[in-house]
DNA sequence: TTGCTCCTCACGTCACGTGAGGTGGC
DNA sequence: TTGCTCCTCACGTCACGTGAGGTGGC
């Protein structure tokens, strides 16, 4: 109806769509303008605006523009292949909730582990998750047979990897200060160490598997340098010698 | 230590990242291979596993390529910095939710209100949607005042859009048989609509400001084609000599 | 003359996927 | 000779954002 054409900046205030995406529109040839005046100027016809809004909602509802192109292509749409995309779309967003509810859940788990250090070690930090990641692909083997493991994870895994977190930057801290490995600190440390590892066979197995595997399977990322590592050896073999 | 390298397909096996993702590290210079054998085979060591591994990690949680990069520039890192860089993270992850939780919901909205029907009309499914959107934006403005909106919305909102629908689409069904708009069948589904327009009316009022410009503001997404508004207008015009 | 609104390239974003066409060692 | 594993371009993905450099009407 109306003579009273839109030009491309129009438009843009009017629906809220920024100029740039009306001529991605126009070239890719989902919303081409009813006319062009002298010099290329694009011209909007109020049938566009509809077109546009209708893109607009659909966009909403987490359309694709090429589902959008095929969408409006009919006046009609058949209920059965409606309810499909829609249900397509409810399961691709569900799946994805999913994984940012389990990333924001490791956000706050870490964010808990390291607070009161004044410096972080980026080494330490990314162990923390490989190890947490890499249970969680355990996980999924032996969910089904023991269901406590979950449990685990959110009440007390925290403190435990906390304290891990504490007393690695402690050997971290000893290391770097030259501590000499055979010294009373040190073997202070390691008692610790061996504690918190007993505490943790303890309370699951599964963490046997991977806790064996430690230091010799390289495929688990290792919070530890080369010298670090050299100085944990020595001292566990001078805590064995002192025993003895 | 050990002089055991692996190639590119090796490190991808182990770590389960694409031969093309390594590829890509390389180029950008996040991972460069320790060595390079003749042909330019690429030669991982086992100190390249662990800051794969550690990207890995860093990716997990969500951080950007750049960001890991500059994660892994220095062995340690600033608690602040680290803590505001989770809570960015997060904040993003928790808007990104929110959108989707929205999303899931218009989309639930949605198949409730097509059931029942074997065609679809896109212009009337484009409406509905464009109305809620329209109103959510009004909501904002308006929510300070009132909060009973939001439940009218969740709870009677699927039920008064699933009668507008079915109403609209029936209007379709007999204007598309070429029905006429003073038959006392056209007059029936006229009396329904001025119903049900009165019942939303009387419900909420901010409906109101967006009903009384609903035909002539043509920013609202109109669900009718010309052939369909004349029909209607012609209904209406008729309806009024009737009654008097 | 000065703004303001248009225009068309064309590169950039982000993290790769996907061929095409070729090489090297068993 | 045949697979298998590498390699390097280089275009494609998705929906635009962002200049660069220029035009047209007030």
């Amino acid at each position: 109806m109306s003579g009273s054409m839109l030009t491309i900046g129009q438009l843009a205030k009017r629906t809220g769509v920024s100029i740039r995406t009306l001529r991605y529109y126009d070239k890719i040839g989902l919303l081409i303008p009813t006319d062009y005046k002298e010099g290329g100027h694009r011209l909007y016809s109020h049938e566009d605006l509809m077109i546009l809004q209708k893109i607009q909602s659909l966009k909403f509802i987490g359309f694709s523009l090429k589902d959008i192109a095929n969408l409006l292509e009919s006046p009609y749409i058949n209920e059965q292949q409606l309810k499909n995309s829609i249900a397509f779309k409810k399961k691709e967003l569900i799946a994805e909730q999913e994984r940012i509810r389990e990333t924001i859940e490791q956000l706050n788990h870490m964010n808990t582990i390291i607070s009161g250090y004044e410096e972080i070690d980026v080494k330490l930090f990314c162990f923390i998750i490989h190890s947490i990641i890499f249970e969680e692909e355990n996980l999924n083997e032996y969910s089904q047979a023991k269901g406590s493991i979950h449990n685990f994870r959110n009440e007390e895994r925290v403190k435990l990897d906390k304290e891990y977190f504490s007393l690695f930057m402690d050997f971290k801290k000893i290391i770097a200060n030259g501590t000499n490995p055979e010294s009373k600190e040190a073997l202070k440390y390691i008692k610790q160490l061996m504690a918190l590892y007993n505490q943790t066979l303890s309370k699951i197995e599964t963490v046997e598997i991977k806790s064996t595997h430690q230091f010799d399977q390289p495929n688990i990322l290792n919070p530890f340098t080369e010298e670090e590592i050299t100085f944990l050896k020595n001292a566990f073999s001078h805590m064995s010698k002192v025993q003895e």
